[in-house]
RNA sequence: GUGACUAUCGUUCAAUGGCAGGACAAUGGUUUGUGGUACCAUGAAUGAGGGUUCGAUUCCCUCUAGUCACC
């Protein structure tokens, strides 16, 4: 990557990712578009909003659709009329969590894991899948993805040592193989993907630091903190980034997959985080919970913003917009009394209103930690 | 008008001569590499009056209201 302006280490990073389908500017926030579609809206809405990347999931696609039939779509992009850039990711996570759901459903997982790669099952029909390191990146590559990231494990939380260990030493093994595999594919390629490593290891200082050094060997183009946000206690995630960042040369892109809360990207930002990804704005603003700006200077507290649950009753009334400091269309054109009204008789408007909402607030934001 | 049946949270359906339960709705909360539909918590009822009984929401009587049938 490359910096916005000139650069020194310790300052904020503010610079610019290029992939072969354009340039993002970071750091960013990328809104989540997990079978195709960021929910509720058309791709031309999601990048008003400010988004430059989106992030699709080879987990869910390659169920359904299918790989074949987006390749023979003309890719994802083009599939879902989407000009900005894509991160894909491995299905390393899915397997994991959709296992663990279905292990509180059904009383077992079905996800075997070897050292090949995985089993499970889908659990709409039942259908036995096998996905590894090499089927992700071939999966990734017809999708046509401008920032492919290689399969890994994601371990819960609590989470012992010697698991944690020869989990993240697995994720090394696979990641050698997606990386040695995606070369041979993208060989003579003019435009390739780019390739992000992912760093595991629990919340143990020594694992997460072997886990950076080992895919530093292998080399990629980025790298990705898994396994965070997992259970483990907040306060860790300080830890976690002090333990594997420092260890990632500077001129590459620093992912942390899943987060966050706000205060949690400006913190993760001032630490030297690039790239982000969460459900948060678009599920939580789906069931009613708005972010709210209380001043339009960050800070890492996060009492730059609130939230309400805007169909609480005090709002049944409130014909004030949801957010005075917000320029979005929910901001703009509606109260707090219609948005609320459009919940409570479940109007598909309400989510929509709200994920627009809630996804500026998180551009904005973004807009802003760029600004400085 | 006569007869039968019914009456339980806001709605709907349970249960019981000994702490009246669920679902939906309501109210509050949860959500971190998506779970559009999810999860947790809270409040909320035996139509009115009398009788039998240690104790009645339950059994009996009257009233009221509703439904159905007949006139």
């Amino acid at each position: 990557m490359s910096w916005e302006k000139e650069y020194t280490s310790g300052q904020r990073r503010v610079g610019k990712l290029e992939t072969k389908s354009g340039v993002t500017p970071t750091p960013v926030f990328m809104p989540i578009a997990t079978k195709g579609a960021v929910k509720h809206l058309l791709p031309e809405e999601v990048k008003a909003l400010g988004a430059s990347v989106i992030l699709g999931n080879t987990y869910h696609l390659w169920l359904r659709p299918g790989n074949e039939l987006i390749a023979r779509a003309g890719g994802l992009h083009k599939f879902m009329d989407w000009d900005g850039l894509i991160l894909t990711d491995s299905g390393g996570f899915q397997v994991f969590s959709l296992g663990a759901r279905a292990k509180e459903r059904f009383g077992m997982s079905g996800v075997k894991i070897s050292e090949e790669g995985v089993e499970f099952s889908d659990p709409k029909n039942g259908n036995r899948y096998f996905l590894s390191p090499e089927i992700s990146i071939d999966i990734q590559l017809d999708l046509g993805s401008d920032i492919i990231m290689v399969l890994d494990e994601c371990p819960p939380y609590p989470c012992t040592r010697e698991y944690a260990k020869s989990s993240l030493e697995r994720t090394t093994r696979w990641a050698k193989r997606a990386k040695e595999h995606f070369e041979e594919k993208v060989k003579g390629r003019e435009k390739r993907p780019l390739l992000f490593g992912i760093i595991q290891g629990s919340v143990y200082e020594d694992l997460r630091q072997e886990s950076a050094k080992q895919l530093l060997e292998i080399g990629f183009d980025g790298y990705a903190i898994g396994g965070v946000a997992v259970g483990e206690p907040r306060e860790t995630l300080k830890d976690v980034l002090a333990w594997t960042l420092p260890s990632i040369p500077e001129d590459k892109p620093r992912y942390l997959m899943g987060l966050g809360r706000p205060e949690e990207i400006v913190r993760a930002v001032e630490a030297g985080v690039d790239m982000f990804d969460c459900v948060i704005p678009t599920r939580e603003g789906r069931h009613g919970r708005l972010f709210i700006w209380t001043g339009e200077d960050l800070n890492l507290e996060g009492s730059f913003y609130e939230t309400i649950n805007i169909g609480n009753e005090q709002h049944r009334e409130d014909f004030s917009p949801v957010d005075s400091l917000c320029d979005c269309h929910l901001c703009t054109h509606y109260t707090r009394a219609y948005l609320r009204h459009l919940f409570t008789v479940d109007e598909p408007l309400a989510g929509r209103l709200a994920s627009v909402h809630n996804l500026r607030f998180y551009l904005r934001m973004m807009e802003k930690l760029r600004e400085k």
